[in-house]
DNA sequence: GCCAACGTTGGC
DNA sequence: GCCAACGTTGGC
């Protein structure tokens, strides 16, 4: 699977993104919608507890601080996404069939949030929507690119990416550690995010939110840091 | 830099 | 299909 990692801008005018999980930009966004698979059991047990079937939220991690993969940054933060042209970029590089499938299920105009990972501090830093839903990720075809994959077909592409835009930074940054001390307060005694995917889920590079937990962390920007 | 958790690969 | 070896993720 795919997580994004992270990449690196770089060059002008060409995407970038990460690894799995990350995200690159893209020039031009492709088109091909892809087909959503059956969803594994495992990402099954994780879209049921969102009431539909269906997530409508998630979170996309990405490495806000430069590493190298293969000789690559992967670095992409959402500063970077900021300064895409209409703060617009594709999400390449994931490499994971799980992050893949949940790629695969997102819709137009849903939100998600951008979480910083793999840095000095981890957390969700702000807002994004789906601008256009899955299509084939071209870096699978690119031998130079980190997250190049010989066993995918052109005639039937193995990964997939969305274009994400920028919506809004949070209020505040909201740190890993504090989503964790509520995670454990909430496994404890009831609460919303008892079951946080970034909890429960651990390394998936995109994940799916209930109403409820991103109600719940959307709340915590008019609060004091805990 | 360390290392735990987890995923993937490939021999058998 | 099992499972050991290895690679990756990602917090600390």
């Amino acid at each position: 699977m795919p997580r994004l990692r992270k990449r690196l801008n770089g060059t002008a005018g060409q995407d970038k993104k990460g690894p799995a999980g990350k995200r690159t930009k893209t020039k031009n966004p492709g088109e091909a919608p892809a087909t959503v698979e059956r969803p594994s059991p495992r990402e099954t047990s994780a879209l049921k507890k969102c009431g539909d079937n269906v997530s409508s939220y998630w979170l996309m991690k990405s490495e806000p601080e430069s590493r190298l993969e293969k000789g690559v940054d992967v670095k992409f933060s959402i500063e970077d996404l900021k300064a895409e042209p209409k703060q617009t970029a594709c999400w390449d590089g994931v490499r994971n069939y799980q992050a893949r499938n949940f790629l695969r299920a997102m819709k137009l105009g849903q939100e998600a949030f951008f979480y910083h990972s793999n840095c000095k501090e981890p957390g969700i830093a702000g807002l994004v929507k789906i601008v256009k839903e899955a299509y084939p990720d071209h870096t699978q075809f690119e031998k130079s690119n980190p997250h190049y994959d010989p066993s995918s077909k052109k005639d039937n592409p193995k990964w997939s990416m969305v274009d994400v835009q920028f919506v809004r930074m949070l209020k505040r940054f909201i740190p890993l550690a504090e989503l964790r001390t509520h995670h454990q307060v909430h496994k404890a005694s009831g609460g919303p995010l008892q079951h946080m995917a970034l909890f429960t889920l651990q390394r998936l590079s995109v994940q799916p939110l209930t109403r409820e937990e991103f109600d719940f962390i959307l709340s915590l920007e008019e609060k004091e840091p805990s």
